[in-house]
DNA sequence: ATGGGCATACGGCGATGCTG
DNA sequence: CAGCATCGCCGTATGCCCAT
């Protein structure tokens, strides 16, 4: 209850939304039915109780059909749903335990949060934002033929015609909405705005429209081109999502309707109390844009009228398919420009939704036309405002309709707001360019750097880059001294701090000497060391020797760099107290790889030995992770190359799978203290390799020579 | 009534620009 | 060139709303 209360003062001034809240406790409630059914929770203060998560975990995954076998959801988005919900509670509860000073449940809820932090996307979410993923694999997005997008305009402007002439002879209810349905369509599929927001446009945004354009000064900002397409279509504004304005544009002939409705509303029997411009006769509610749009679709004889009702479609090709005469083709072309316009402006210019449209396509148009704009720009403006409603377009028309609709997109555009780029053509693509800020630089001073290396250096020890809340904990704590900075300025020096760091530790197995390096900066950052996994390799490289003077495989990548990093990392190692050192072995028929592999098996299998004997405790195996798909198969000839692309998916393992058996080794606790150790690992189980390399004899005179080889002792 | 879509904010990270 | 600062693109989380 007391979420719903929450939600319903933050939202609840507006009716509208309270469908949201009821939908959210509704969710909820569902969640407890089947809680009690399942598990022992009661109360839904029960499910943000720590020691209660798996149970919530459970019953989630309960709730929206979790199914173990295939690890998908029936219904994903309910399951994050829920999640979001719980967090919320939990917060909830957490104040209101501390309000009343009950301090144990606000940790508990605390606690919870944590707990939902770490688990829940592991546990709920990777697997319904899967699930999601791929239903939308297999739902391939149906694109609506450009033919039947005008096929369904005529249609609509021949109805409309029809029933205009009609209402103005009989004025009756039923004309009359047909009439209002014909114009709803219209308007939505022109504008390709929601369905929702069209359908519920009040009367009085209609009536209230002010034909002179009441921004002077916007209209100073506007071409002539774009006054003059100002004057031709009429704008009128209603609020569309978030409460946001939005622009409807109409067309002469949409007007003409409209006038004539509003005219008609009472002889048509329309109650004086229904606010709806498109309202239902003796109702008090609308009609919905989705239905009159779905029935018109069908109506006009379209071939695909399915495709014609979703949103997504109506919405780049509903303009422009009546503006422009497209062939299919220009279609698609557009449609690829426009898609990867999206994300720039999304994330650039963070415009409004309906501004950003109406931006997006008139960028495209532009780079359609490639600069040609200008030369059409004005010069047959006349042609464009006197009929750009007649549908027969002709080619040579085309540019002159494009710069139609790019005049009225920038006039839209450049009304909702400062950020929004000029109207013209050409500086917008060229001010992306140049569009980094020129900025001062601050050297970071020395008492600056010791202030956030004495919160941060676990960070750029781990490699990790701090994020937003930890650059504030941090601010805030060294408040003094670096109140020059910001949080950002912190999160970039400790990346690059980091960036810094990471070349310097590049390590290239070839080169004994890196090796050597690798190791000094490692130990000079003083980390605990309790795993090493010398996982790298390559095969089937052609004939060649390292720096070092060795043949490739053996000297190099695939065994001596790993026995000498070993060797000068296995101080850390003892001291770390634990330790997992595994060497992989790969099938391979090529000899020269199947022996630096031996190598390190016996390597791998001495090392135990003598970890064994010194009783430390550290442990050391073989890991054969199978045939896995990685580029390690990079040197194989491009024909086999080919070849192995195809086929890897049904022979090899993937990654993730290859990596199983070797996570398995390094994580495992039976491999703790050494008794498991020594072997070696495949298919996530131990497993007897060929005799020879258990051969001691054999094992220690390689040991002895890879010392010998290597200076070492 | 209910599942899902969509916009947005935020965070990560490689690439890259700018300045001393 | 080193070191600071940004950009550009991506993925995830979240809140609100729509379509059926």
């Amino acid at each position: 209850m007391e979420y719903g209360e929450h939600l319903y003062h933050r939202l609840g001034y507006d009716v509208g939304k309270h469908e949201y809240i009821r939908q959210k406790l509704r969710e909820l409630g569902r969640l407890l039915v089947c809680s009690r059914k399942t598990t022992p929770l009661k109360t839904i203060q029960d499910h943000v109780k720590p020691i209660n998560f798996l149970h919530v975990v459970q019953a989630v995954k309960h709730v929206a059909g979790f199914d173990s076998e295939t690890n998908t959801y029936k219904c994903p988005s309910l399951a994050l749903k829920i999640g979001h919900s719980l967090k919320k509670i939990s917060m909830l509860v957490e104040s209101r335990a501390n309000v009343q000073s009950n301090y144990s449940a606000a940790k508990d809820a605390r606690t919870f949060r944590r707990v939902y932090e770490t688990r829940w996307n592991e546990l709920i979410s990777a697997a319904s934002l899967r699930t999601l993923q791929e239903s939308k694999w297999n739902a391939p997005q149906l694109l609506p033929f450009t033919k039947d997008v005008q096929t369904l305009h005529s249609y609509l402007d021949v109805q409309q015609q029809e029933v205009h002439s009609k209402l103005s002879a009989d004025k009756s209810p039923q004309t009359w909405s047909q009439l209002a349905k014909v114009t709803l369509t219209q308007v939505i599929l022109f504008n390709r705005r929601r369905a929702g927001e069209v359908s519920k446009m009040p009367l009085s945004a209609y009536l209230s429209q002010n034909p002179s354009d009441p921004q002077e000064d916007v209209n100073i900002a506007l071409s002539e081109l774009e006054k003059k397409l100002c004057k031709y279509f009429r704008r009128i504004e209603i609020r569309g999502k978030r409460g946001r304005k939005v622009p409807v544009l109409l067309t002469p002939a949409m007007q003409q309707a409209l006038d004539l409705l509003v005219g008609t509303r009472q002889e048509c029997g329309v109650p004086k109390e229904n606010i709806y411009l498109f309202a239902r006769p003796s109702a008090f509610t609308c009609y919905r844009g989705s239905d009159c749009l779905r029935y018109f679709a069908k109506a006009c004889g379209a071939k695909n009228p399915e495709s014609l009702t979703s949103t997504k479609l109506r919405k780049q090709t509903g303009t422009l398919s009546q503006v422009l005469n497209l062939t299919n083709t220009e279609l698609d072309l557009l449609a690829d420009f426009l898609g990867h316009d999206i994300r720039v402006h999304r994330q650039f210019y963070r415009l409004p939704e309906g501004t950003l449209q109406l931006a997006k396509i008139s960028k495209l148009l532009m780079a359609l036309e490639q600069g040609r704009l200008a030369e059409f720009q004005g010069k047959t403006l006349d042609d464009i405002s006197i009929d750009p409603e007649e549908g027969q377009v002709t080619s040579t028309q085309m540019e002159n309709q494009t710069t139609m609709r790019d005049g009225s997109n920038t006039d839209e555009a450049s009304q909702q707001g400062p950020m929004t780029p000029p109207p013209a053509a050409q500086p917008q693509t060229q001010r992306r360019q140049k569009g980094r800020q020129p900025f001062k630089k601050k050297l970071w001073e020395k008492m600056e750097i010791q202030a956030v290396e004495k919160h941060m250096m676990t960070f750029i020890n781990t490699c990790r880059v701090p994020r937003k809340s930890d650059c504030d904990k941090c601010l805030e704590m060294e408040g003094e001294a670096l109140k020059q900075r910001n949080w950002l300025a912190i999160k970039f020096y400790i990346k690059n701090r980091i960036t810094a760091l990471k070349s310097k530790i590049k390590l290239d197995l070839a080169s004994l000497q890196s090796v050597r390096q690798f190791v000094q900066s490692f130990k000079e950052r003083d980390l605990p060391l309790n795993i090493l996994v010398n996982n790298a390799g390559v095969m089937l490289l052609p004939e060649g020797r390292t720096e070092d003077g060795f043949e490739q495989h053996f000297g190099g990548v695939n065994y001596l760099g790993h026995f000498l990093l070993t060797w000068l990392l296995l101080d850390t190692l003892k001291d770390s107290g634990k330790c997992g050192y595994f060497s992989r072995v790969s099938y391979s028929a090529h000899a020269a790889y199947c022996h630096s592999k031996l190598a390190q098996l016996w390597f791998s299998s001495h090392l135990h030995q003598e970890l064994q004997c010194g009783g430390f405790p550290l442990s050391s195996c073989a890991v054969d992770p199978g045939m896995v798909d990685t580029a390690l198969y990079r040197h194989l000839w491009t024909p086999l190359c080919l070849a192995q692309s195809t086929i890897a998916r049904l022979l090899f393992r993937t990654p993730a799978e290859g990596a199983t058996t070797v996570l398995f080794a390094a994580l495992s606790p039976a491999l703790e203290g050494g008794k498991c150790g020594g072997g070696y690992w495949a298919n996530g189980h131990r497993e007897m390799t060929t005799p020879p390399s258990f051969d001691p004899q054999l094992q220690l005179s390689l040991w002895e020579t890879s010392v010998q080889l290597l200076g070492l002792q």
